[in-house]
DNA sequence: ATTTGTTCATTTGTATACAAACTGTATTCA
DNA sequence: TGAATACAGTTTGTATACAAATGAACAAAT
């Protein structure tokens, strides 16, 4: 039973996005890819058209498809958004969580929890993705999960560096608790408990933001001085 | 200066579904769709994945493609979603916006009070979508873009009743002063003021949901029932 | 009489050839 | 030398032919 080809892609497609293994802004090559799927152009680019509408890659007319861009603006957005979306879709989730979506977001934290026990930083921050993604589904709202979504695909990509760099001792394990308190809270229907962890959680992603991301966001103004330059 | 074929199909589909022109649930066929528009089924294949992405359409696997339902689960979900992302649109709207935003948003409240003055359910509907859409625009947010999107594709769709059945008085002038207050708001900056507005403006929009929609919600009820039954 | 299986027509999905648009390089002219 | 332009090569976009999947009609069997 081998997997759908075009599932296969998206899904690769996602995880490189994801992990920054594609750079925030580069270049796809489409008949490389399609090669290398062993994929025609015409089901690629569908792929690519959805990846693009969920917020993984960026296009525009007759120019090539890109990773899509992580930038100083984009941050700032960010930071409008993501306290208010986290928090509603917990509470969400309280609302209306099945008891099978909490077995499954438990296994799902225990995947977790091995990773942050491990040094790998990319299982450690795609188990993460995994936990609040699967939260977001048991939100079962419609109109928010597109925002989540493309929140969390962002949030997963600046919290690479963190989950690289720190060792398995205190925020990570702090991160790790608030994710058992959610799936207590959640499992108990505690609306508002579920609510107030979200903002909680938001707050410790928050510092980790600014001790790490600030340097690259640096970076990125750096290139664009550069390219403004005479050379 | 023909613009270009993909766009025009993809307004004249955006049109069709906003109107209820074509009902929620209803299949559409690519290759008469193709032929009317002289296009080729690959880029029209692409224009209806971009517009499924945005809520317009929905999609399955070797399965035609149908208008977005609009169903009871759609609508228990879209309360929960509403207040909160049309506020938060609203008040960063207030906050970001530029000044030939604000200009333009004026321009668009003018076509909204001269469509109430027609007769044309229609045109005072889709002048309505424009306005609240130009507010998205002015909140320029990416992340929260796509939710408020796909709230305010089927806020225009469930409102068609209401703008369609009603005359040119109480209700309708009170949504329109409160367009005026909004842009006030706007105008100034006043974020606080711009998010209260956004939900008085909201539970106006919610009785005239009580009033016209929770019929159509029965017969979707009916629908079922009778399928379920022995003929 | 209802269910199960098979066939065929229709529709969706993919491959590929071709057309249009863009990018970079070289050449021309001031 | 520098700007503008034309050309070539590469990449994106579209048309079309073909393959795969689905659903409806009909036959067979329990």
């Amino acid at each position: 039973m081998t997997k759908d080809k075009k599932q296969q892609l998206s899904e690769a497609i996602q995880h490189n996005v994801l992990t920054l293994q594609w750079a925030p802004g580069q270049d796809l090559d489409e008949s490389s890819l399609s090669l290398q799927f062993g994929l025609s152009r015409t089901p690629l680019r569908e792929v690519f058209r959805d990846l693009a509408g969920q917020g993984f890659l960026s296009q525009k007319q007759h120019r090539n498809t890109r990773v899509a861009e992580l930038s100083h603006q984009t941050l700032r957005e960010f930071f409008q958004a993501a306290p208010m979306i986290y928090s509603a879709i917990m509470r969400l989730a309280a609302e209306n969580r099945t008891s099978v979506q909490v077995q499954q977001l438990e296994m799902i934290q225990d995947d977790f929890e091995q990773a942050l026990a491990s040094a790998d930083g990319q299982a450690r921050s795609l188990a993460n993705h995994r936990f609040h993604k699967q939260t977001a589904l048991m939100a079962n709202n419609r109109y928010l999960l597109p925002s989540f979504e493309r929140l969390l695909i962002d949030h997963t990509r600046i919290g690479q560096t963190f989950f690289r760099t720190a060792g398995p001792d205190q925020p990570m394990s702090e991160a790790s608790d608030h994710h058992r308190q959610m799936i207590a809270a959640i499992s108990a229907c505690d609306v508002a408990r579920a609510g107030d962890l979200a903002i909680e959680h938001w707050n410790l992603s928050r510092a980790q933001f600014a001790q790490f991301v600030m340097p690259q966001s640096l970076d990125v103004n750096l290139g664009q001085w550069i390219q403004g330059e005479p050379s």
